[in-house]
DNA sequence: ATGAATAATGCAAGCGTTTACATTTTTAGC
DNA sequence: GCTAAAAATGTAAACGCTTGCATTATTCAT
């Protein structure tokens, strides 16, 4: 109702209360550290004025954003998602905000994101596997930023981690497909390159394979960026050749949906004709028909004890101990006995 | 290699290029204007110590952040997701930085996180919709900052929107919902409370159904938020009448999903007993069997120009004038005729 | 009532940039 | 080689806030 055409700042709540900048920043900051009454007059001027304050000024003052940053690798499909929430509930909980940037699979973009959210004064950052160059840890290094690698899990890497162990989750789900008697078996993996949590659960695989005394070069790998139209595709080209797989192992459940439909598009029953199995339990995989079979993981629970242990690191300045959180294989109707018995 | 332990500034880089902070920052921001022996100098300096410019610093001196804030209803599911992508990477290619936030259908939550946008310098704003406290807009105006609603269209808005029209397009598929001889309806909308688009869809039904000179207060409408399970839960409970509808109009497509699940469930065939049908066309529709006849929305088109649209309002200081989007109606396997003809 | 201890507030120096404006250097016409 | 104009660079004042330290007000034991 006042002075309209120009944002209110600091001084002019400052002099509207008649007290100094500083007592009206320790009113927003610290509350109890000034007096009732001051305090009600100062809050009246903020209200009067419509102040809100500068972000930036703030930040720059303090030397401190309140802010975490995020880096996930797309955006696009729900892989993430669900543990995001959590994870920005968490901080929220805490009292930070979080700043999600995504990096398209793509190493040089992760890279300017998180520069990109360094400059804007994240005081940490959430990053998805351990993959990734040297360059990149040294630079958080020298600005000290405290990092967390999430989805995945590494005893000793260059940052902690809190997620799941993908080779052995991956592993068991293949344990129990061999158990079930599954000789042939095809992988549609996503793209190991780069990739830690696509490599790890590969690598499960091929030990579970292994285990049991095949050889794990019988295994039909192929691998392709986690698209639902690329699982179709790759299960359809798989599906051609003369002798076809009794199962299909997908490296996540955008990729078996993909196959999923695959199935449908040629007739296929699943899994009578063919079964077909997932990694994540995204919410699509259980409203598939038929439901996906597929790893459980506790992204819920991965996604608020990153963000409590991103806090910590922060606050405390000191690193915390990794934490592997244990998946559950997720039965559903997708995955059944191969048709004929070798 | 060299000071490390402390995170360099301009004028670090202006100390080991010999020149002063004003060239620096010059060569950072508007390379032509100083000449290439320089220039080269100074990046190398760059280059050298690690130098990464402190954004808060810039937004405080230079008043622009060249930053764009969204807030959208929910990230949980891909309502928004196609169209905030789009959005994104216009805004990157115009040199722009999206920050996004949720609000989770909660009208304070939104007011929050609009001041939280605003005050970390976001230069402009995207908004869902046009259902909003004017204390919103108030707020929005004396702070100068323009605003934009998409997913939604109205002529003469607070702000100007990019979007699509609900109730038209909504209409036009109950219009051919009617064609087939459907007459027994159910409709499971969204929550209309502060949700235009919800409300428009609903209006829309309404407009077709009285055009044909039935009666509107016949239709049945239950209102349920954007949940497949509460989706399904609401399904079952209309198939649990006597006289059952023969369509049920969902709200959007995640309620749809739900609907089709229940429909799943009580072992019923769609459409062959029941038809059902989405809106929005999110990547679900087409995934889901049977698959969904819905009404497509041209999502990336919309976020793509939403950004443009919002830059230009950002940069010239000026309205645009809204725009409508065409939308159209996906004929999928969903809808069918009605089992009896009345 | 007095003084010491404590609480509340004020003062003013940064924080790391950008950008008018001033100054110096280069260019070009003669 | 000189000068005027143009180009390149430098100087220093903001930007809006936080916070260590100094000052003033209040409390409390004596």
């Amino acid at each position: 109702m006042s002075n309209s055409g120009t944002i209110p700042t600091l001084g002019d709540v400052a002099r509207e209360a008649g007290v100094s900048t500083a007592t009206v920043s320790r009113c927003l900051n610290d509350p109890d550290r000034v007096v009732e009454k001051t305090r009600k007059r100062v809050m009246a001027a903020v209200e009067a004025l419509g102040y809100t304050p500068n972000f930036a000024a703030r930040v720059m003052a303090a030397k401190r954003a309140y802010t975490i940053g995020a880096i996930i690798p797309t955006m696009e499909n729900a892989i993430f998602a669900r543990g995001l929430q959590a994870f920005q509930e968490e901080l929220h909980r805490l009292g930070y905000t979080l700043l999600v940037a995504s990096s398209a699979y793509r190493p040089n973009m992760e890279l300017d994101q998180i520069k990109a959210l360094v400059s804007r004064g994240a005081d940490g950052l959430l990053l998805i596997g351990h993959d990734r160059d040297d360059t990149v840890y040294d630079y958080l290094d020298r600005r000290h930023v405290p990092a967390l690698a999430a989805w995945t899990y590494l005893e000793d890497g260059r940052i902690p981690s809190i997620g799941f162990d993908n080779r052995q989750s991956m592993a068991a789900l293949t344990e129990e497909v061999l158990s079930l008697g599954h000789r042939r078996i095809a992988v549609i993996s996503g793209i190991t390159q780069g990739n830690d949590r696509a490599r790890l659960r590969l690598e499960g695989i091929r030990d579970a394979v292994a285990a049991r005394g095949l050889d794990s070069d019988d295994l039909q790998v192929v691998e392709v960026p986690y698209e639902i139209e690329l699982g179709t595709e790759r299960f359809l080209a798989l599906m051609q050749q003369a002798l076809r797989p009794s199962i299909v192992l997908c490296g996540n459940d955008v990729l078996a949906v993909g196959a999923l439909i695959g199935a449908q598009k040629m007739g296929l029953s699943v899994p009578g004709d063919i079964s077909i199995t997932g990694f994540d339990d995204i919410e699509l995989a259980r409203i598939v028909s038929p439901s996906l079979t597929t790893v459980h993981v506790p992204h819920r629970e991965m996604g608020r004890r990153a963000g409590e242990a991103l806090v910590n690191m922060v606050q405390a300045q000191k690193e915390i101990t990794s934490l592997r959180l244990p998946t559950t294989i997720k039965w559903r109707a997708s995955l059944g006995p191969p048709l004929e018995l070798p």
